[in-house]
DNA sequence: TTGTATTTAATTGGATCCAATAACCGTTGG
DNA sequence: CCAACGGTTATTGGATCCAATTAAATACAA
């Protein structure tokens, strides 16, 4: 029983995550109020807060939706390979807490026994996942930085942008294995880099795995625009 | 006449920058909203604004006021290396806009003029910073990526991590002048780089003019620490 | 004397009301 | 026929009210 106001932000977030809210589409409080049943108040604080978080832009009088350009996309994931990039550095040059290395070896552990089976069920890419997201949190916060997580807490709400937001595209199972399998690999680098105090090597690994998340978005970039060639010619 | 919840928001921004709310300080909105003047709602709207930028953090009832330490100040400024270093080497890669190159050489033309001199006045400081902004933009904006600006923003609220807030010690003119002077080379180099579209080397060059401001927030932590510690000895 | 539980008070969050402003449409004048 | 001005309407922003939750204080029991 989350509270109201706190409901309708995470509805209205998920809504614009999920292409119910189209990029560009107008929001006035009182219909999206009606909709989702409550009073205009708690609309307005979540469209306030939306708005911080670049959901939506302020259009003269209401809202509009932010359309996210491909490039918007690229942009950001580039972004964040910096700060991951700086977070593995420093995180090396003040020295890593001594719960940091294993935690991480843990999640290498864990990525192991994944991809021994050489392929990955649905549950197993739920597995990679949280995997995926405690190995990137545990740099992040062994840096000591709070600058780069609030950095990064801006990018996570762009789709594909961050780490917690991997897409897999269940029609290619082999080539989806072989990308992850790569990124995991990424990571016994990126490992091996800490442990041996080579805090350059780790910044570059670690904006280097950043990338592999882009070329795959260049895919759907790809993807996106061929089908809608595609709908073009159809048409 | 601006709106009222538009001013009540520059007005607890302003007393935060200003430390007229001190770091850890609670904050509730009944208190505030009758020392403004105003009712609750534009503060309670202030308030989660102040919330998402950094300002206030929310603790159980109410908010308290962030206090920012010193390695926050020097996290962030490293952050903002990383990502104008970020913005020249992708403005390099892109390929530079007609326009960027002139304002660039532009920004060197005046900062040439202020420093031939030899020595600053407070005219000259504010023309400096006026033109140091207008670098540091250009080539954030040059970058084509929005995610850097948006990035940035987040740091901006911090004091001393901004370009736009960079402190002045009045009492050391001639070693403010030596500092702002490297500052300015940097500049040069920069333009240089970027000129020969050497992306690599524009962006060390922009992570390293960051670091000019970090040393000197690192003596500001240097003098401040002392006074505590003279200040400590002496009672 | 200390810890826990209950009660009370205060503060926050939600709803409704009212005013102000901005957009849209129609009409009129050039 | 087009443009500009005025009116009307709808939507946002501010204020007040009410309920719910939480924190603090006090009292009671161990």
């Amino acid at each position: 029983m989350a509270s109201t106001g706190k409901q309708v932000l995470v509805t209205l977030r998920k809504q614009i995550a999920d292409g119910i809210l189209k990029g560009g589409q107008r929001l006035a409080e009182i219909p999206t109020a009606e909709s989702l049943g409550v009073s205009r108040m708690p609309v307005r604080m979540a469209f306030k807060a939306l708005e911080q978080e670049g959901f939506l832009t302020k259009a003269g009088r209401g809202y509009t939706v932010r359309e996210t350009s491909p490039e918007d996309i690229t942009g950001a994931i580039e972004v964040r390979g910096v700060l991951e990039g700086l977070a593995a550095r420093q995180a090396v040059e003040r020295g890593l807490d001594p719960n940091v290395l294993p935690t991480l070896k843990q999640c290498l552990r864990d990525g192991d026994a994944l991809f021994v089976k050489g392929h990955l069920t649905d549950d197993d890419f739920g597995s990679y996942h949280d995997m995926n997201c405690l190995f990137h949190d545990t740099i992040v916060n062994a840096s000591h930085n709070p600058a780069i997580a609030e950095a990064l807490a801006r990018n996570q709400h762009l789709p594909f942008a961050s780490v917690k937001a991997l897409a897999v595209d269940p029609n290619q199972p082999e080539r989806e294995f072989r990308r992850f399998y790569y990124a995991h690999l990424q990571h016994h680098s990126i490992v091996d880099a800490l442990e041996r105090g080579q805090s350059a090597r780790a910044e570059g690994l670690m904006r280097e795995h950043a990338n592999t998340t882009l070329n795959y978005a260049d895919e759907e970039q790809q993807n996106e625009r061929s089908r809608r060639i595609r709908r073009k010619t159809s048409s």
